[in-house]
DNA sequence: AAGCCAATGTAAAGATTGTGTAAAGGTTGA
DNA sequence: TCAACCTTTACACAATCTTTACATTGGCTT
């Protein structure tokens, strides 16, 4: 998502001009912004800067090299690295991503590859990131679980629930329109086989029933005599 | 700091058996755990479980083939892959790249790089998520950090706390919003793994809620029971 | 259809556990 | 040594889980 909002800004760093010039056009064709530095001393004052998504760092430089660009920066700067090497040495490879690179590609490269990889880094960048604000959210017939705040909301309104109840009704959920034993129950979420006067499965489900109700004229859990309960998923049945 | 928590677990989706061990005999080496699938269609249904945190995919596989894998669990998917292939033929990599991999790496491959490749993926989704929350919080909910000076101030009024006090303030206020665990704080501010009758943390909690209270008549820590402790962001919830 | 019984629903009581916090005891650094 | 701080101890209390007890239901037999 945030891949969209405005074009992603690319440094490179390498001394080769020619290249540079290339590549900004191809990857400006792509959508994406190109700034150069020609030597590694530049090259690392700007990889500082907040707007930079991603780093392409030529090894063979001026100045600095790319390995001791890499270790100025630290491993764990925030903005990725994608080395570029002359060599397709396997020794350095492992160095480079010891140091902190993200991935390595050695020249002469294919451009089509070089996008596939600056595209795959963008984008786990940002699933990681979303994946933690958004921390996991399942809804299934207007009954939402947030794992983040372990909150659950039916039809939009908050239900208060308590620990147990809200591992039991994740556990249904996650095996919506399917038949979920008291067993299975007792022993993933109370973490004990069931036995044979013990009433405790029923009595939360009892309480998890009761608390959406609260909030939706319909049940959405269905008991099935002999077997287990059901999480509806909606629709028709 | 996720990756000290508990070691990364791993999963292996390859028909060969024999590598399996030797990986899984190497990774556990290096602080790992990995689980094996044997082929495509029983890798995929694993790939969806929550506590995998890197898939390392095999493109030749019986039933469904690497490829088929990736298109099925979307360029989207949340966990990411690392792929394995005896070819290195580049129109593989970039296929692959585009349909979702993080990674490519060709048979037969130095083990020491894939652990290299493997750690760069994982450190690049630490730092990622991270940099969401960890970049200038300043102020949340009318609660002030002053890094520079280590203040606190809650509605313009200064509040002093211990460093400890401040350090498990900071990382609740990093994760405004969302459950803290008792043993995150525990191992992330205190340094220790959280022990049977340790109430250290309720204590200094206790502390901040103390202090905070004395400037603002609504308490900005909610205890989640059996779970943790949040920093409201304010407004609803 | 009537009657029986095991399975289920649920209110209420009882047992257990997690949390808040005052106060005492330790530790550390100036 | 003292002061500031961190940790442990102790106890009260509230939230939660489990058990008990009884009502209700649905399927089965006769």
């Amino acid at each position: 998502m945030t891949s969209f909002e405005q074009p992603q800004h690319i440094l490179l760093i390498d001394d080769d001009q020619e290249l540079a010039e290339l590549l900004s056009e191809y990857l400006a064709s792509e959508g994406f912004k190109l700034s150069c530095c020609f030597d590694g001393t530049s090259g690392l004052a700007k990889a500082f800067d907040d707007d930079i998504d991603l780093i392409l760092l030529d090894v063979m430089m001026p100045k600095l090299n790319g390995f001791e660009v890499l270790k100025a920066l630290g491993s764990q700067h925030k903005t990725p690295i994608l080395m570029l090497t002359a060599k397709g040495d396997e020794a350095d490879r492992v160095l480079g991503l010891e140091l902190g690179a993200d991935d390595y590609l050695a020249k002469p490269y294919n451009h089509r590859e070089l996008l596939a990889r600056i595209k795959a880094i963008l984008r786990r960048i940002d699933i990681a990131k979303n994946s933690n604000t958004h921390s996991s959210i399942e809804t299934i017939n207007n009954v939402t679980l947030n794992h983040g705040t372990r909150t659950v909301s039916c039809h939009q309104q908050e239900v208060i629930l308590t620990g147990t109840e809200y591992q039991i009704l994740h556990y249904l959920m996650q095996h919506h329109g399917q038949i979920v034993s008291k067993e299975s129950l007792s022993e993933t979420v109370l973490g004990r086989r069931l036995t044979s006067f013990d009433r405790s499965i029923d009595m939360h489900v009892s309480n998890i029933r009761r608390k959406l109700l609260s909030n939706s004229p319909i049940d959405k859990l269905k008991t099935v005599r002999g077997a287990g309960y059901i999480f509806l998923s909606g629709e028709t049945q």
